[in-house]
DNA sequence: AAGTGTTTTAAACATTTGTTTAAATATTAA
DNA sequence: TTAATATTTAAACAAATGTTTAAAACACTT
């Protein structure tokens, strides 16, 4: 089952690949059209410019991304229940687009990037039904008072920096792909309990 | 108190800011040049080309970094209290070096990075008091089962993560440096009370 | 003061890299 | 088929960027 693409969106392709993979800066257009194997001329008659080049592809990946994250986050799930699916599903998100952590946070070394405001990153967090959800099971008594940012952050942090010191990880601990995944598997059950222990004591 | 510096360590010490926050394929020459206060030529005249420049620089810094973390991860404390320790000096280290976290994983996305080799990480995690206290713990029932990797990438998750989300946690959270420096003190709470919870779970 | 070696400078150089051009080729429409 | 249009190509261009050069400025010794 071969793919036919048309030129247009093997550049496209190779682009996401290639900025992913090495950043803005470390990416050349003349290795996007390698990769697409394509002239280099091609990639600016389809894309006027490497930077707007870049700006479809950041933003159209970021905001499926996000959009898959902000879904969840929405669901309408018993609290406990949800943090073991975030967990859950979160991970198996980055295993699909593994290099999409450190990309983002490389592309947004300075305050205020312009992404974020444009998707109203903010606003959507704030709004969330988990951050409601998280604010009543606090009034009821249920779990620990508990700022909902350290409890994202919590949860992002122990989801997705394994992803962004993969290297590091497959390296001290010696694992191939396989032993990766098998490491982030047991964290989906590790990270959920270590969130709810702590959340459950009062 | 003015230090006068020769041009050599003012070369050093502007691409050290330099490449710390743009990365090496962000960083060009002339931009340290004109940070140092420096033709640009005296550049390449005290340190041959800019991959040997940012090679001096990428390793002393990292090793300088890496040293005191290893050397708190030996410390002869109690189990509990060092994860507090560990948690509280993380921070503070990673407070002095906000840029080190998001270079060094910028700078490492391949696998079977050098430096790491050279530097033994991998052994010394391995052999480091912590590691063995962990097992000791686990032996006498006294926490929870589960591998140091685990429990290693967990503390830095939730310590380091932030740091690389900086920029937008303070966009999300609408904190300016003193907001961000308070929520990473909340956080020292926080991460070892979780972690612990966790842990002591039988 | 002259001589010696070091440091600094402006300029040039060579390479890389994003972009454009103009001609060649393929595709579509009349 | 023919003419118009779209796509592709090799080449050139211009700007950015790492590096080198050769001379000037400086510091120090004798």
């Amino acid at each position: 089952m071969e793919k036919e693409l048309d030129t247009e969106t093997r550049i496209k392709e190779a682009a996401k690949r290639v900025f992913l993979k090495y950043g803005y800066e470390g990416t050349k257009i003349r290795q996007i059209a390698q990769e697409a194997d394509v002239n280099v001329a091609l990639v600016n008659y389809y894309f006027r410019s490497k930077e707007q080049l870049f700006k479809s592809i950041y933003m159209e990946s970021f905001r499926a991304f996000f959009g898959k994250m902000i879904l969840l986050l929405n669901e309408e799930t018993p609290f406990e229940v949800k943090i073991w699916k975030i967990v859950d599903r979160y991970t198996d998100l980055i295993m699909e687009n593994p290099l999409m952590p450190l990309f983002v946070l490389s592309e947004n070394r300075e305050e205020g990037s312009l992404l974020f405001k444009e998707m109203h990153v903010k606003e959507v967090i704030h709004t969330a039904y988990f951050t409601k959800q998280l604010k009543e099971e606090i009034a009821k008594g249920n779990i620990r008072e508990v700022a909902p940012l350290h409890v994202i952050f919590s949860i992002m942090g122990n989801v997705v920096f394994p992803f962004l010191a993969r290297p590091i990880i497959s390296y001290i601990g010696d694992m191939d792909e396989e032993g990766f995944r098998k490491f982030m598997e047991e964290r989906k059950k590790i990270v959920p309990e270590m969130l709810m222990a702590y959340l459950k004591v009062r």
